[in-house]
DNA sequence: GCGCATATTTACCGGTGGTAAGTATTATCA
DNA sequence: TGATAATACTTACCACCGGTAAATATGCGC
């Protein structure tokens, strides 16, 4: 039974829309699209469309239909969880190659800043996707970004004789800081990057006591 | 033609479906509901309900029906716009009275901080829905929040001689560390909401730089 | 009393997240 | 080899939600 459908084999075909597979099994034996595609696809979409795209339209750009991205990543707020994973990686990753040449310190914390905004202004759709869809209620997602953070300022502090179980909570508070100001920057300021990491840096670091430098 | 329904005259029906209306002006010539009223019912249905409450619910806890809650309030969006603006009033008045009796610098922002979290904690629920609810591209209604606190920042830098351009990042920078450590503190932290405040200022006012104090 | 404005409900639409049922291919095993 | 199971899809559907148009009942000015 080799008929094969008018659609995929008409040569005069629009192409506009995506060639349909019959239902059943792929010939072949593999399986069509795997995770990672489907994740990929969902970038796209997204930064294509917006941060308001359908599952289904997802489905269509990663050439399946809806039932497969369920069957490969969940749920709409899985979806959204795990690209914020993937964003996540990306900041720390531009980060580490920000930060190379830089020593610790208030320098250090400039270029972290600042790497954080480039990148987050480079996937703007992305980051509006992931911060309205992912849950707010168990924010396992943004421990994945605050608990490195900790690690650091826990080492940071213990190294200067202070109190580091403020760790945690500044944690929160610096990556919070941040996305805030972030979805300010990208929507509303068309400030470089660099000035606003400066300025961030400014209060981060001396604070807003009056005290000398 | 005086027929009254079953569903309202009946003694002994169940009283647990809110007593049906017959569509038509209702007898009295006066709207039913005015807008608070459904925006309070709002707030009680999230509470009850959580924030993934729908519009629906919430207008049969204001004992309407759906078009009124538009011809009240307008969209969702619209909704979760103006309970945010309420929240943010909230947060508002209740730091002005827990800043009574302060003096400005170090022990006001203490006050302040605890204050706000204490609020959101008791508003867990709207805080959610607000948070999640209010479109996250156009962010007029983060600007009610920022805009005031920007203005308190501008002049204290300016008595300082210090440069006040910075004060619009940074009153984002404060409201996005305040929300995110607010959202941590509400569901996973169960520190005294003064204990926290204390931290956040440690950072906020001396900074992470390792000067002595 | 008639007609228009007003205030409500009912009924509906398009779309979305999510899932069950159907279908075609491959693998397994008597 | 041929039936059966497992697999990897699509189609078709459901429930619900946001939003709106149409129907219905009351009040008010003339």
């Amino acid at each position: 039974m080799e008929t094969i459908l008018p659609v995929i084999v008409g040569h005069n075909e629009v192409m506009t829309e995506r060639a349909r597979r019959r239902p059943g099994r792929p010939a072949g034996g593999k399986p069509v699209v795997d995770r990672e595609h489907v994740l990929d696809a969902a970038e796209r979409a997204i930064r294509r469309d917006g941060a308001g795209v359908s599952i289904e339209t997802i489905a269509r750009e990663a050439g399946v239909t809806k039932p497969i991205v369920y069957a490969q990543v969940g749920g709409r707020t899985e979806l959204a969880n795990t690209l914020a994973q993937r964003l996540s990686d990306h900041l720390i990753t531009s980060s580490a190659v920000a930060l190379q040449g830089h020593p610790n310190g208030r320098e250090a914390l400039v270029a972290l800043l600042r790497s954080n905004l480039d990148t987050i202004g480079e996937n703007r759709q992305l980051f509006h996707y992931v911060m309205s869809g992912t849950s707010h209620d168990n924010l396992y997602i943004a421990q994945r970004s605050t608990t490195p953070l900790a690690e650091v300022l826990a080492a940071w502090r213990a190294n200067q004789g202070l109190d580091p179980s403020v760790a945690t909570p500044w944690s929160y508070a610096i990556v919070g800081m941040l996305n805030f100001v972030a979805l300010w920057w990208i929507s509303e300021s068309d400030k470089p990057a660099l000035e606003v990491a400066e300025q961030l840096v400014e209060l981060l670091w001396s604070g807003l006591s009056d005290r000398p430098a």
